[in-house]
DNA sequence: CTTATTGCAAACGGTTTGCAGCATT
DNA sequence: AATGCTGCAAACCGTTTGCAATAAG
């Protein structure tokens, strides 16, 4: 992607074009894996050593907030733990941030029968969660009603 | 469960019974969801105010560790990020503990055809991932081959 | 020229750690 | 009696925030 492409897609949420941000966005795309912000202060370290890792949270958060890219495991809340210990599914409340079970046996079935078409070259499946995100279902609201 | 069983199961793991793990085991059974060390410490608080967060901590790793409990979403790494916006997947190696991306239109699919039959009550999906685990495939391992 | 963004440093919140005292075995 | 656990406080680490200086539109 080109610098060019960068500023445009920028532009297009209303977001001041700095240097900064061009700079971790093609941090962004030129890293492998799922970087942190630290990844991204160290990938930049030699071209552009006086970003600050503040500024680089900064501008990670506009692109998460404008729909630039996602967030894959928010380490800022708290550790969730659980007594029980069988394979089980979990809802994510996007709105709250609790996490809740969810059992389905169906689920289970319908994807190990999926798999067992499906392989996975070189992986050996043991286990699959999904988790499912979303909000508490918006009960009727008077304005989505047709 | 009876304290009793909960005594049996420490001790089947070769822990010392003591007071601060058999009230935090509890709390965990008594508590809805997925409680924080935070949500032990304050449902304790009334019974048991003296134990220090620190050592629920300590003793939510030990439980964590002779798996007694499960860790659902450890807040301790960092936050990854993602260019990709594409709904994908994640294979977790077991073994090494590496995260790799899986990109599978084909479950997408499957699983919105059936969550449009088995809708979740009060829960609006946005988004499903898979949390796929497992380990390379044995490619014919020496010590496996008989 | 206005407003948003940056850099810096200080603050924060969750979690870990070192160590002396204490409880469990 | 020996070991391992607890409590406490300090340290840690990733992340956020307040503010003055600066750059983008």
């Amino acid at each position: 992607m080109t610098v060019e492409e960068i500023k445009e897609k920028l532009y297009a949420r209303g977001l001041k074009v700095t240097p900064q941000r061009i700079a971790t966005y093609q941090a962004l795309l030129e890293l492998d894996g799922h970087p942190t912000a630290e990844d991204v202060k160290n990938y930049l370290a030699k071209n552009y050593p006086s970003i600050t890792l503040g500024t680089i949270y900064n501008t990670l958060n506009t692109f998460v907030n404008n729909g630039l890219i996602k967030r894959i495991k928010s380490g800022s809340e708290s550790t969730q733990y659980d007594v029980v210990l069988e394979s089980h599914h979990h809802l994510y409340d996007t709105v709250s941030g609790r996490i809740s079970d969810y059992y389905d046996e169906g689920i289970k079935d319908l994807l190990e029968e999926y798999f067992r078409e499906h392989e996975i070259p070189g992986f050996e499946i043991e286990d699959i969660q999904i988790d499912i995100f979303g909000k508490p279902a918006s009960q009727r609201t008077e304005e989505n009603e047709e």
